[in-house]
Parts: C-alpha cells; structure tokens; sequence
DNA sequence: AATGAATGAGGTTTCATTCAT
DNA sequence: GATGAATGAAACCTCATTCAT
C-alpha cells in the first residue's frame, strides 16, 4: 500500500520540449517537492518553474494560478494516495510492514513527500478541503485494512486508532526530512523497525496482538 | 513538565506603554502564536505588532529583523520547555498523562503551540540550529524522565523511543490544530487518552509495561 | 451619409476556414467593436481572436502586431466613412435626419462604434495620424455637404461650426454606451430629435434657418 | 461655475517630504491628469508615482490598490464639479459664458481634464457608479441653473437638453485634447465663443431666447 | 522610547509575441 | 494556412525595513 516505489511515468529529466502534458506533470513534480519541504509560501512559482525546465508563464497558462498549482499537487497526491491503499481487509503484518516502509524511505524517497504536503496549507479553500478530505479518506482506508467493519456499531476509536497511526507517521517524517533532528533523522529500517511495528501493532491490531519485532 | 498553566507573567493585556521588557514579551508572545499557527512566512510583522498593541517599527528596534523575533521566539519557547521538564526519573505514569494532557489541550490551548513552533521552519540557520537542539534536548530530558541512563551501552533504542513519542505528539497536533482533521480534532481526553497512553506506554515503558487505559 | 445600413460583406457567421481575406475581415471587425466599446489597451488580442474565432498568431501573421491591427481597424473606419458621405452639396434638412440617426442608432448599432473608434487611441503613431486625419476630412465633408465653398474667403468658421456638430455627435454617443447615464442613455428618436435637430441645425443651417421639429 | 479657475491649495509642486496629507494630494493630483488624458489601463501607477515624486508602493498604502486610487480621483473630480456649480437659478447669459469658458480652457487648462476623467472608465463597479452619478447629478445642476423647475410636469425633455449640452462640451474637449484635431483644437475664444454660445442657448434657453454673440 | 512616513526588493500574474509542428 | 506551446517584458502589489520626527 501507500507507495510502492513503482517507477513513475514521468521520472524523464528532460523534457521533449513541446509536449503539454509533459510540461505539466513536471510542473506538478517540481512543484510538489517545492511545497513539501519548503511549504506554500516560501515557496516561489519562479522556483518551481526553474526546477521543472520550463518559463514561469506556463504555470498560469495550465494551472490559473500558483494556488491552482497547488490544488492540483494535493488532488495529484489525493489520487495516487488512492489507488496506492488496499480498498479491503488486508493482512495486518503486511500492512504494518509497508506503512513502516513508508516512513523509512524518508528522507530521501518521494513518497514521504506526499504525506508532508498534506500538512501544507496554502491558504485556499478548495486545497484545504482536499487536504482535509483526503486524510480522512486515507484514514478510513487504514481502518478497512485493518479490519475495520462499519456496520460495528460504535466503531469510532478504531478510525481515531487508525489516525493516530497516521498521525504518527506524519510526526516522524517531520523530524526526519524538515527538522533534521537526531537521532530519528539518521535511522533506518533496523532502528525504526521494532518501535514503529511496536506502535502501529497496538493501534492497529489491539493490545492482544503480537508486538514483538516485524518479520523483515 | 511541559505547561504546567502556570500563569504567565506577560498575561496583562494593556501595556504600560513605555516598557522595553514588557514590549519585548508581547511582541515575542503575540509572534509565537502567529508562527506557529500560521507558519513564519504567512506571518507578516505587521499582525504581529497588531496583536501586540505595539508599533511595527520596534520589531526592528528590539530584534534587528523578523528572523531574529522568530529567533527570539525559539530560544524562549527552549527554555520555557526546559524550565517545564523534569530533570530527573520521574514516574512513568504520571510522565505519560502529562504527555497526554498536553496534546489534549490543542487545539485552544497554548502549550501545543509550543511544540508546533519547533515544526516552523524560517531558513535562518540560527533559529533551524535551535530548533534542531530544542527537539533534541527534549528527546533526552523525555529518555532521562522514563528512566533511561547514559552510562548504559547501547542506548540509542530508547532515544529513538522518546524521539517517536515526541514524534506523534507532534503529528497529533498538527493533525488537530493545522489541518482539522475529524476525528481527531474534535477527540477529547476521553477519547484519546486510551490509545495515546497505549502508545507512550509501549515506547517509553516497554512491551512488558502496563499498556492499559490510563488514569484519569 | 454615414452608415447607410447597407448589408455588411462580412455578416457571414461562419468563415470559410481556410480563407485568408475571409479571415482578415472577421479580425477586423471582432476587434473595432471591442475597440470602440472597451479601449484599446483594455482590449486583449486573444478577445479578438476568440469573438472572430481565429487563433490568436493570425493577428500578428495578417497584421504584424496589436497595433497594426488598430491601424487596420482604423483605416477600415475611414474608409467606410469616406464612401458613405456624400461628396456633394446635400439637402440641409435630410442631412440633419441621416446626423440624428446616427446618433440614436446607438448604443446598439454597429454605427456609433465607428465614430467611438475615432476616439480611441493607442499611443501609435502611424494610428492617431490616421485618426486625426479622418475626423478632419469627415469635417470637410460635413462642411461641403452643408454648403460650405472653399473658394469664399474666411470659411473657417463653417468648419468649426461642423466639427461641433461632429462633437455632438460624439458625446452624445459616448454618454450613451460608454457611460451609460440617464436619461439620454435610453432616449429614443422621439426624445433626441427635437433637440439634436435644433443644434445641428444651427451649427450647420446658421440662425436663420427654421430650427423646429425635424421631419420624421 | 464649474472652474472659477481659483488658485489650488495644492498647487507646490515639491512636497514638503513628509506630509501624508500632501502625499496623497500629490498622488491624486498627478494620476487624475495621467487618467484623463491617457485612459486608465495605459496608465501605470509608476508613472502616476514618479509625475508625484513618490515611491510607487504608496499608492497600495493609501489609497489600497489603482482601482482605489482612481475612485478617489472620482471623487475628488466629483466634489469639485459640485462645489463648483451654482445650486439654484442663474443667469442664463453668465451661465453660458461659464460653459463656454471651461470648454475654451482646454487643452491646456486643469479644468476640462475633470470633465474628460468622467468619461475614462475602470472597469471597477464603484468608480463606474460614481461616474454616472456625477455625471446625472452635474447634469441636475445645470437643468435647475437653467431654470428648471422639478415641480412642472413633464420636464424630462429640459433634463435632456442640459444633458446635451455637456455632451457637446465633452466632445469638444475630446477633439481638442484627445485628438488634436484641427481647426477645433487650435481655436481659442473668438472662434468658439460665437457657436458654442448658440448651441447652448437653444439648448438651455430654448429657440425663442437671443442666440447671437455672447457677450464678451 | 515611540511613531508613522517612506523605500526597494521581490512576488505573482497578464499579455503580446514568436516558435515548432 | 493554421495551431497551440513557449517566451520575456512589464504590470500591480506586498512586505520587511529604514528614516525623520
């Protein structure tokens, strides 16, 4: 689930020079890692267009505006967050050993990035109401793989469980790529492995089930 | 540790009007507020000075630019959780519902943005330098309180446990305060005391720990 | 004199496609009445281009530049107006009749926007020379028209009294469709008649002429 | 009426330096010239600024954006024309001759460019409204100095006439400053009075009032 | 000590125009 | 002949900062 490092479509560096689409799906990768590390104001649309190859100008011809760019990097990592969730029940150690992955490919992988943006306001309505919604929708996502039935009734604290575990893993993220803080910053799977499986087992799969180490 | 509600002495609303001291503590009280809820670039200096009551000019006057409020900001923020911390062992369970509290308080209380602040970035290498020493510094007062001693080998583990600790109180407030995600933005002490203590317990007190519902 | 209502060659709403001079006509004509109507800086060329439905490099293939394509609007004016006067003495009283229909063409018909255009400039040279020139030969024509004799010496005054009435003309139009104020914005020929009539003809007939309700 | 050509109070051409009030007579005093005679949108507030030997950014500061800035000169222009116009009945003779005076000032003279402002337009819904409403209001005042009286039934027709008249002013200062157009550009008070002095007396008087020469 | 006027750098956006296809 | 992608200049505006009172 989440990312499955799957190559992407649109990793070419240079661009064919004359090809919309592939005008803005740079803009939207540069853009992306812009916003994510650096946040929404600090960053400058001059930036992003530098990063992508491409004349400023061409941010507004496709995306109106620097907050369209912006909406457009979170429904971006809104669908791909989509379809990289399981839709159903899924096998807890599994699930608790991607969600470890996830965190761990930080500080250099793309993907902790997308999370990281998530927590970027831009200001705009329409982006934060996405931003908002996609959390909840991931959240709901995670409850379901973890065997989440809505039809229990009250169900609440496993959604709240279930967010708190992304909650979690936004927070570690944070220190590791934006902060740069030790010792989380410099570690790796094997370090953060056993807490994290620790944490995400007895939100996810209750105080009853194994906590001990995750299979590598 | 952390806020105790001790009253602070900078409460008073109006200010005598030609006080440096008391003029630098509004100023350094209404900045903190602003970045760390809206971020130090959407911060302009002028609100600041606004909700101080006081004259932009003087930001200048007392803390040469706005990088150096923000500065400024962080040291007090340091110190005002050093002071707040314990110094030594303390009792693991009290330890953790003082964790908990402090989250809980978010998202209208102002310890929370305490911790939110250590998030803001400025790109002021001084204040990032602090920040990064701040987070670190409280990882060890947080290792030292659940019992952890420098003197045994191989001790990075529980770091890194106090350090994923810190981690979710983090991604919780910002989950809270920032985006507004329901649930858990609108969660209480009832809601999220179980699985945060649950959390804490495992990272702080260990697998063997008592993981229960915590005391209220 | 002035616009005959005579069927434009380029009424047709669909052009050809691949038909240069079609093409050209539909420019010209999209953008005199955006001209005439919005200003000349306030009017865009992809505006043109969209109301002429014609990509928007044509304008600079046909015309070399915005300003060219003012140029054109421009001379197209002149000439229209040129060939619509009559070049010879006129009857005073039908004269005045065709001045008065022009007027309360306005603010729908293509007409008025010609005399609108007039006063548009665009900070060109080679434009404004053009304009200048055809409001003042347009006088002569209305002089002529009115009786005027170059051979009589110290004519002069027959001149300006005709280019009053061509100032009439013009605020008149301007205050109905730029302005739009009330209540010569919705007068019609019963109301503006009288009036108009009585101006021109004193401008044109001298006082002695009958100045009463215009035939209708 | 309408210019007593009284000598302005803001008339010092360097500003004492800082003077918020001057500052902002200055700035409103050089964008009201730059609006008139070049139209709006090619008016950049640069120029506006260095024409009033002011940093740009004080436009934003005091009058909130070009918009704001050319509303105030609306404004402005709008109070002066009223406190300019004689509110009750006036002589017919004097009052012309006031009309006449204002047109003849042009092109140099301050005075008819507040006339020629009231035709530009912004785009902007307020400043447009307050056009139309200076424009109907001036119009008022001159019907009533004319002898109007807004208790006769059906008066609409003397409305009109006064409306007229402005008209003709309008355009005439158009051609003169605007267009340059010859000979009405070059004409001074011996050529205009003569004509003018009859359109406004038919107008305004009506057909039966003496329409030769005005008095000089 | 404090105020508010003034400044200059830099940000986003618009728009006429040119370049490849 | 026609299209749409791409460009660069310039416009308006914001904001941290400095200056004069």
């Amino acid at each position: 689930m989440l990312a499955e490092t799957v190559p992407h479509a649109d990793d070419e560096l240079v661009r064919s020079g004359r090809d919309a689409a592939a005008t803005q799906r740079a803009l939207v990768r540069a853009a992306r890692r812009r916003f994510a590390t650096d946040g929404y104001r600090a960053t400058t649309v001059r930036q992003i267009a530098a990063d992508a190859g491409v004349n400023v100008a061409l941010i507004n011809r496709y995306f109106e505006s620097k907050e369209g760019l912006f909406e457009a990097c979170m429904k971006r990592t809104s669908n791909e967050l989509d379809s990289q969730t399981p839709t159903g029940t899924s096998d807890i150690s599994s699930l608790i050993e991607r969600l470890i992955a996830h965190v761990v490919n930080a500080p250099d992988g793309d993907d902790p990035l997308q999370l990281l943006l998530l927590l970027r306001s831009s200001g705009d309505e329409n982006a934060d109401c996405i931003r908002r919604r996609t959390l909840e929708h991931f959240t709901q996502r995670l409850a379901v793989a973890a065997g989440w039935n809505a039809d229990v009734p009250d169900t609440a604290p496993i959604l709240l469980r279930a967010q708190l575990a992304i909650a979690t893993m936004l927070g570690v993220v944070m220190l590791r790529t934006s902060a740069g803080v030790q010792p989380v910053a410099s570690a790796g799977f094997d370090d953060l492995g056993g807490p994290l499986g620790q944490v995400f087992g007895i939100l996810l799969a209750g105080p009853g089930a194994p906590s001990g180490t995750p299979p590598r």
